[in-house]
DNA sequence: TAATATAATTAGATTACCCTAATTTAATTT
DNA sequence: AAATTAAATTAGGGTAATCTAATTATATTA
């Protein structure tokens, strides 16, 4: 099995790969993963050599096709086990993600599976995130970015790309909820604002932090 | 917080203070941590450090209030998850051990609390064994050996002081239920084998060694 | 009680993961 | 292209938890 840290890195790696291109550079992996440069040039030494990842010195990261599995494997505990929280013990979504960090390393496929049954398959967390299947296949999302629409589209909301405790508490106080329809009533050219309309008609005016935080589906 | 490492070590302290008297040697220790003496005495002498238990050079453990106190709570952890695996996973009860373990190292008290609540605040886990309340206080069990009953004296069975999968299995196999009444229908002199009786008049014959691994109640 | 056997400790190493300081490599600017 | 800045690596160390081999302390038995 893989440490704990191991796995921590193989996420960090995952996401990064995600969101800002192929490559991971050590610096990048440093900071997500709250350590300093070399210790991260050191920790991938040792997953190079597991096969997790290739590493080319001052080349920057990639994940194997195993690597890659396991990634995705400790994102579905993660988030089956965000929506076991919340749906089972109450929790409300700005409270699970810690515990889902701790809980994301318990080392048993078939429990994972069997947590998958009881919570009915879930085709996604609490923030609307995608859950990877058995397989380690995670379907592509098609939702836009809300700051994306013009004046008089709408659609779903379906996910946030802020996950902070601080953005789901400003979302619950201003009364957005995930599976609501929500309108663009108007954007300000002046500071990019975006005045919405949100489900019972109730207006809001949002930033465009905010706005580029919120993914919409059709 | 504690280490997973300290935390398996204390489970072990206190179990090993309630079966074998108030101070534990470092050899019984490494024998039930599978590790090797040097390695006790070194983590004794950290965890001495930390407060968690007393050691005295060659003089064996015990715990200190601090210490019992994280030992019962990973012993609350186990037991409930325990009780989670089995009622809503459908997890048999010799399949849980050790998926347990694993999830007896999550540290947050208040998940262990809502746990609790979502399963009901249940006494005991699958195997008979009592759950301490969030206050540490573990239920002195009046349970008794089976072993120690006379002809026609009965019970409820309630536990099990062996928790093997084999020994579970065997259970199962032969008909022991766990909340079933037994009763003492005949021991063999010569070879301390007992007939009992089950629930529905079913007949059993079995070894000295399973009737002292029985615990029943009235 | 002296001799022996058992248990526990010390000494010295190893691995995983992290650190700081110094150096090298790569990227950017002049 | 040379000089400067930024990123990454090497060198050398530290701690937690483990090991083996050697030594000391305790318990048992003759």
């Amino acid at each position: 099995m893989h440490s704990f840290t191991e796995e921590n890195y193989l996420k960090a790696i995952y996401k990064l790969q995600e969101t800002n291109g192929e490559v991971v550079a050590t610096s990048a992996l440093a900071q997500v993963m709250g350590v300093h440069a070399p210790s991260v040039t050191d920790m991938l030494k040792r997953m190079a050599g597991k096969k997790l990842v290739t590493y080319q010195k001052s080349k920057g990261v990639k994940l194997t096709e195993r690597g890659r599995q396991v990634a995705v494997g400790i994102i579905r505990n993660h988030r089956l086990w965000e929506v076991f929280l919340v749906d089972k013990l109450d929790y409300k979504w700005d409270e699970v993600h810690d515990l889902a960090e701790q809980l994301e390393h318990i080392h048993s496929e078939d429990l994972t599976n069997k947590l998958d049954k009881f919570l009915g398959f879930p085709k996604a967390d609490p923030h609307g995130d995608p859950i990877p299947d058995s397989n380690g296949v995670l379907p592509k999302s098609k939702a836009v970015l809300l700051s994306t629409l013009k004046i008089n589209e709408q659609g779903t909301f379906t996910g946030v790309t802020d996950h902070t405790a601080a953005f789901l508490n400003y979302l619950d106080k201003t009364g957005f909820s995930l599976g609501d329809p929500i309108k663009v009533k108007g954007i300000e050219e002046y500071d990019q604002t975006y005045t919405l309309q949100l489900k019972g008609k109730k207006e809001v005016v949002v930033s465009f932090k905010v706005a580029n935080s919120l993914l919409l589906s059709y």
